[in-house]
DNA sequence: AGATTAGTTGAAAATGAGTTTCAAAATCGG
DNA sequence: CCGATTTTGAAACTCATTTTCAACTAATCT
């Protein structure tokens, strides 16, 4: 098996050639706050990203974190997602185009692609005179385990 | 025809009705900003309602508006919406369900509608184990009319 | 109508996510 | 190792929105 190991190694490579590219430095904080970016798997937000980063070296400032997400967003590594909890999350950009399903219980972010919904959608921008240029679909619910949850409670 | 205004009117007295229901108290500047409010039938911010707001009477400030907006999404009046620029917008609840296509150039907000879509995204939330509560869903591209200009101007 | 009570107002301060500033520190090409 | 250039962290700053608070006003009571 490739693994997600190897492809965590992989994109941090690219991100060394991007910097090498750009003429940007490469720095201890800037390799480890990709490091551990690249190891998480979640929709994790600055904050979450920071508090981890922090474990590994205590005097990595926020300010440097931010910067590096967008680092890695300009080199095509990290993709920022909106919610509605209003902070920024980042997720791997390396995964094909999906849409969110999330719980609004547990706050479970739940990713689905359904291609008919694309091609609607296309189909809407076209009817309405507009060249489409990308959309943002989130849905909300109650996963199945806070259903549990809720009618155990009731 | 009952006309948009006759409509208003309907909504100003729910308003009015909200407010004795809930012991709150009608003052002149909940009526002036809702009633401007009303009148209006884009996807106001809260900056152009105010200062819309401050040409009836300067004197009112921006803390109100904000918290007659509030009043007014609560009461199903007002529903609050947000794109991409980051400010909240608001437009009149009493429309039908849609949803919206947001010129990427000039910022012009066109609603639509699409059954088959929801109906789709009602399938994703079922089959991956959540109730449905809700989404957001914006669609970005370029209108017509910025397409010529960009024509026009290459 | 006048007094009382409780909600409301506007200005300014506070908040919270995110960005910028700046002096000190670190990188990297030579 | 030098030195030009970039980066860093802390603190200051944005920008949208919310909260605070003393003065004010609407609704209620007499």
């Amino acid at each position: 098996m490739a693994g997600p190991k190897r492809a965590a190694d992989d994109r941090f490579a690219r991100f060394k050639e991007h910097l090498r590219g750009q003429r940007l430095k490469s720095t201890a904080q800037r390799d480890t706050i990709a490091k551990v970016f690249l190891e998480t798997q979640r929709h994790i937000s600055v904050e979450e990203l920071y508090q981890e980063v922090k474990q590994r070296n205590p005097r990595i400032g926020y300010a440097t974190v931010y910067r590096t997400l967008k680092l890695l967003t300009e080199c095509g590594i990290a993709a920022e997602r909106h919610f509605r909890d209003g902070e920024a999350r980042y997720e791997s950009a390396a995964k094909r185009h999906h849409d969110h399903l999330i719980c609004e219980a547990c706050g479970k972010i739940v990713e689905f692609e359904e291609p008919r919904i694309e091609v609607l959608q296309e189909g809407v921008a076209k009817r309405l005179g507009f060249r489409s240029t990308g959309h943002k679909m989130e849905l909300y619910g109650i996963c199945r385990d806070c259903q549990k949850v809720r009618q155990a409670a009731g």
